[in-house]
RNA sequence: GCGCCCGUAGCUCAGUGGAUAGAGCAAUGGACUUCGAAUCCAAAGGUCGCAAGUUCGAAUCUUGCCGGGCGCGCCA
């Protein structure tokens, strides 16, 4: 479809340019809300009438005559205000498909030379909780439309092996438990026992306020590398980021590299950082005021408001570190860290950074796009460090960094109840509450991942006794995986989430399982006839090249039914760059499933199998050949995959 | 107080300038000896928060107001 608007974009304007005053990008195409007025339309004559000082339906019946015959297009019409409607010539689009959808070349073309995409980033301190999941979702997504798009993409999970959180943790086991890391390995779902240490340790500091002390200096021995504070934080975080890797795994996220926080302070990157920032004067020392004795740093947009970036104890803010990382991610930094393998995962090393040279040569970042898959409370602080950027004289490098922000996901009071806990007043009032890792409150990811596996199980069980074990605990964690990642991509990513465990739970309607099971029933059918009739893969494809097809063949009904889901299906490749360039993966979500609605009430009222015209079932198996591509491709890039059965 | 986001059917949400505003859930009625009923079909459900403006045309853009959320630290 992307090819074919050029094509006629180009005619219609060489066609008009003499005629109008026109450029180019003024011939914008819609597509029409009702099948009877056809497949594209122009609304060129209503924007042109008022320059003309015309009324729009006589400049669109001149404007028709002017344009001719366009190829592709039947026939046009004119209709509503001054649209003029185009019809496509239904057979010599659906063959020219099917030989470019059997021939893997699409329309689309990179825009980067590398892009950087940064998502997950959980403090390794705790197990993951929904939240997490909705960011993993959302960033895995975007990797696998960039990469569709033919982008070259490094998907980097940042670990903050030293902060605060993971200082509480380390409190909480040396000061509270006394556990030495030796203790830690006999420690099961290590996650978990950390996820409760960690609402125990937080309360508890907040009411020993004389335990601020130690905790200070538990801080300053992890960035000093001092034992066994050190030791005790690498262990933790280590361990934890491994369980992170494992949860993700189940919703088939995976990345390229852990860059380290600790490793950052290791190869002083922030000490470059900050000789730059003081050399190209982005910040300034503060002599008077509240902020005396610090650098900082003026925010625009903002009347006379600084943001400290060095504090009075010499110490580094967030902000100053997230400059030097996002200036690492660009290659504008003049360092980078040295790697370790991390883990192995279907032949792929995942690397993580360290601070300890060694020999490998292996590179990661100068890219020339980022996206950070960062929540939207994070926005201020993000606008700060791309401001950084410009101060910086980076322009450039700051107008393709992009925060991917989206929406907090809170529990519903109903969810609540489930985990047992009484909601107060305020909640009540609000409806919902907010998860918090620190009280520990929230859902964890594999919990809920594994109440869906075990609702899954049952259903396949039900449908499907005769399969063996192993494959239906397979196809329930595909299920349980796509009814996850579908519910955190059909909602726009601005919106917040309530997250209510039986919405989440449900397989029926617009949810993930409904996709899933739309793509293994085209796939009966299609393993069915190559039972009952010997018809391959291969002899589809084959068929498909030569593709004699002619829709005049249907009744009316089924011949503007087919061709209707045809043309959607082939709107795919755009779904895909509209989804990517607005960052909205709602987008793709209801594309698929309005695509799987068309192709399900089209089967059901013609039959494949039972058709006895040859020719009336050779179409019908086209047309469903090419749907269930576009739509095994969408499943795809959601990161839905499709059973044998379900 | 300032900044960002949200307000669309009973509920949860799509829809960023185009034609009669769409889904799912819930509730109602119907379809399984048929390519798999995790499905399909039918009917029902709307002052698109309110007001003004821009436009040939506004749920969509602008402004104001009302209601809700989130930020605004020498935390991250």
């Amino acid at each position: 479809m992307i090819t074919l608007k050029e094509t006629i974009r180009s005619v219609l304007y060489e066609r008009l340019k003499d005629i109008y005053p026109i450029v180019p990008e003024d011939i914008d195409f819609l597509y029409p809300p009702q099948a009877k007025f056809g497949d594209l339309a122009l609304s060129l004559p209503m924007s042109l009438a008022k320059k003309l000082g015309d009324n729009p339906r006589r400049i669109a019946q001149k404007m028709t005559a002017e344009i001719g015959a366009l190829p592709g297009i039947l026939r046009m019409e004119i209709a509503g205000a001054g649209f003029i409607n185009l019809f496509l010539d239904p057979a010599p689009f659906f063959r020219g498909r099917l030989a470019s959808s059997a021939a893997k070349k699409g329309a689309l073309r990179p825009d980067e030379r590398k892009i950087i995409v940064e998502h997950t980033n959980i403090n390794p301190n705790k197990a993951a909780h929904i939240g997490h999941l909705r960011n993993a979702c959302l960033g895995d997504t975007l990797v696998r439309c960039l990469r569709f798009k033919g982008e070259t993409v490094e998907v980097q999970n940042y670990l903050d092996d030293t902060g605060v959180q993971v200082v509480d943790v380390v409190y909480g086991l040396m000061e509270l438990e006394r556990k030495t890391v030796a203790d830690l390995e006999k420690i099961d779902r290590f996650d978990y026992y950390c996820w409760d240490l960690y609402a125990r340790t937080a309360a508890y500091l907040e009411e020993h306020p004389e335990s601020y002390g130690r905790k200070a200096e538990i801080l300053k021995g992890i960035e000093h590398g001092r034992e066994p504070e050190s030791e005790m934080a690498f262990a933790v975080s280590r361990r934890i980021a491994r369980a992170h890797l494992r949860t993700m795994k189940r919703i088939d996220a995976s990345y390229d590299v852990l860059p380290c926080e600790s490793s950052i302070l290791g190869l002083k990157f922030w000490e470059r950082a900050f000789a730059l920032l003081k050399e190209r004067r982005a910040i300034y020392f503060q002599n008077e005021g509240p902020n005396a004795g610090c650098w900082v740093m003026k925010v625009e947009d903002e009347d006379d408001r600084e943001k400290i970036i060095v504090r009075g104890d010499g110490t580094v803010t967030y902000v100053g570190k997230d400059i030097a990382y996002q200036m690492w991610k660009f290659g504008l930094l003049g360092r980078d860290f040295y790697y370790e393998p991390f883990a192995e995962e279907d032949g792929r090393t995942l690397w993580i950074s360290t601070a300890r040279p060694n020999d490998r040569n292996i590179g990661f970042g100068r890219a020339s796009r980022v996206y950070n898959v960062i929540d939207g409370r994070q926005s201020y602080l993000q606008k700060v460090v791309v401001q950084g950027l410009r101060a910086l004289r980076f322009e450039a490098q700051a107008e393709k960094s992009v925060h991917f922000s989206y929406e907090m996901v809170a529990l519903s009071l109903r969810s609540l109840k489930y985990l047992g806990i009484e909601a107060t007043a305020e909640e009540r009032e609000k409806g919902f509450v907010e998860v918090s890792g620190r009280k520990g409150l929230g859902i964890k990811a594999d919990d809920l991942l594994d109440l869906l596996e075990q609702k899954a199980l049952a259903e396949v069980d039900r449908r499907n006794p005769e399969l063996p074990d192993e494959s239906k605990r397979r196809t329930a964690a595909q299920i349980a995986r796509g009814a996850l990642r579908y519910f955190m991509l059909k909602f726009a990513r601005n919106s917040m989430i309530v997250f209510d465990v039986d919405d989440a739970l449900s397989f029926e309607g617009e949810t993930g399982p409904y996709l899933m099971y739309t793509v293994v029933r085209l796939n009966s059918i299609f393993r069915k006839l190559e039972e009952r009739g010997g018809t391959t893969r291969a002899d589809l494809e084959k068929r498909a090249a030569e593709s004699r097809v002619s829709f005049d063949i249907l009744n009316p009904a089924e011949r503007d039914e087919l061709w209707n889901l045809i043309v959607t299906a082939a709107k795919f490749e755009e779904e895909i760059l509209h989804s990517v360039a607005s960052l909205e993966f709602s987008h793709l979500a209801k594309f698929a499933f309005l695509l799987s609605q068309k192709v399900n009430a089209y089967y059901h009222r013609s039959p494949v199998l039972a058709e006895e015209k040859a020719d009336v079932k050779n179409i019908r198996i086209l047309g469903l050949y090419f749907v269930r591509g576009a739509l095994e491709k969408a499943l795809d890039l959601m990161g839905l995959s499709v059973p044998e059965r379900m």
